[in-house]
DNA sequence: TAAAAATACTCCATAGGTATTTTAT
DNA sequence: ATAAAATACCTATGGAGTATTTTTA
């Protein structure tokens, strides 16, 4: 028994004319007569009670016209469920993220993904950087957005493409003498107040930051620190100190806060994706094109 | 797709090794490599990742795993749900029977059929033999248990067979001199009181109880009626009157009453069974055939 | 290098076609 | 007489076979 049979079982079944069901399915009568007639032998039951001018179902066949559409009804469930999977639109998602990728690329990325595969569930782990790594390698993370560098060990097995390069911005109170001036050195800053994250929330963003300090002849004189960016650029807002921050931090527009670049420009953030190397869901590959999308537009 | 395809898959998933399913399922492994490519092609997705060392299944390969194995299963439920059709082991049959026919033939028929069709349900409906052929014609009954004759309009369409002959027998309280002898002759009970069944629940054995009296010279003078067979042998053995009753009624065997052979032995009852000509379903040729059986048997 | 899947090809079973016959109304 | 299913027969697609190549752990 094949699908072909049930599909041409229920054609006749429901004509209860042989001709009419062949010119339905396309074929002719005689070979749709022979693949009932085979069914029939298959089954061993008559399924039609056929006359030259009347076709009419048996006990049997009733039963079978009920059943057959359940099978070619799972049967086209199978279908649509296994072509969406492969399209990856279905399973979850186990996505990570460091702290200050939040504020431009993830919800953006985020809402285009959630449009085009609303069959995908997303599952958000705000994790650092050396975590995200050490969670893909266990399997419980599928893809993550961080900061290089990587380890050689925690970047070994590991697919890491960059999604994109931020400077480093002098995050300053308004009314700060510095914030007159168009582009600040990292010189100017040595006796200023900071706020800053804690280390461990990105290691990688505050090493960056830190290093940058360094070159410049100081250590930065932390006198606060907050969690999220957001109230980072608050506190700087408020006249605690300044801070150093990504570019799209500048993003979040605030009156009472300027957004300088560090002159000489160099001092870049990097924030990546990594995936594991050789993982062939296509979920994970959807996601990685449509943060690539929206990171390339920015 | 076929559910060819999906077994071969099953095959394939489960053993995540194409040789070792294709000598499950007895075919060679380039076959199958084919049939697994035409799925994929099919479907527009990739079921296996595969190298030359493992076999995985990737995301959509997973979803089909399990939805296969509805369609298979649903599949294998609609061929034994059709196959039971067939024989007749399923739906519904609504019997007609005559209250006379409830001592012998019809509990024994019964307790066979269920026996071996228990797939079916039985809907018994106490009727006349006239209600019965007319309710044949009008498609509520499936099958009757009646007794000839009918009028050749009602007759008409359906096919009836005899089920079995019984005589007539004189039922005596068991201190009536007549009980003393061993046959008795119609004219013996000209003058006896008589317990009858009302000539409405039984036309046709009431008309051949009569018309037997009548032969004989003599109306049955009724001094009382009851509706069943049982209730009529306690009247007799209560000492109320006699009767006459087919033979069968005998295996109500009550020391108060005996049952003595009318002498001559002419006086034949039948019982037979009806059903619409050109009926195809299994289910009342089983009933039939059954029915004949214990008949025969008796 | 060795195990396993893919490829190349061959064959034949059978799905589907055309022509015709049978059957029941 | 005629509509419709069955039968007979033919064709060709494709499922399954054997032999071989490719691939990667």
């Amino acid at each position: 028994m094949e699908l072909r049979h049930l599909r041409y079982f229920l054609a006749v079944a429901e004509e209860l004319h042989f001709g009419r069901a062949a010119d339905r399915l396309g074929i002719r009568q005689p070979p749709l007569s022979q693949q009932i007639r085979a069914l029939e032998r298959d089954l061993g039951v008559t399924l039609f009670d056929r006359s030259s001018r009347t076709v009419r179902l048996t006990a049997a066949g009733e039963t079978l016209r009920t059943t057959a559409r359940d099978v070619l009804t799972s049967a086209q469930a199978a279908r649509q469920a296994t072509q969406q999977a492969g399209r990856g639109d279905s399973g979850t998602l186990v996505l990570g993220f460091v702290g200050s990728a939040t504020l431009a690329l993830l919800p953006r990325t985020l809402r285009r993904f959630r449009e085009r595969y609303p069959g995908v569930g997303l599952t958000l782990r705000e994790l650092t950087t050396v975590q995200q790594a050490r969670a893909l390698h266990a399997g419980t993370l599928d893809i993550g957005l961080l900061r290089p560098p990587l380890t050689a060990g925690d970047a070994a097995g590991l697919d890491v493409q960059p999604l994109g390069a931020e400077r480093l911005l002098v995050a300053l109170p308004a009314d700060h003498p510095l914030a007159a001036e168009g582009a600040v050195s990292a010189e100017r800053l040595a006796g200023e107040q900071f706020v800053l994250f804690p280390r461990d929330l990105g290691p990688g963003l505050y090493d960056q930051i830190t290093a940058c300090c360094r070159q410049a002849g100081f250590t930065p004189n932390v006198v606060q620190e907050a969690v999220q960016m957001q109230t980072i650029v608050a506190l700087v807002a408020g006249g605690l100190g300044v801070s150093l921050v990504p570019s799209s931090v500048a993003g979040l527009r605030r009156r009472e806060v300027a957004f300088r670049p560090l002159s000489p420009a160099t001092r870049i953030v990097h924030l990546a994706m990594a995936r594991r190397v050789g993982d062939i869901d296509p979920v994970v590959g959807n996601f990685a094109a449509v943060a690539r999308d929206v990171a390339g537009r920015a």
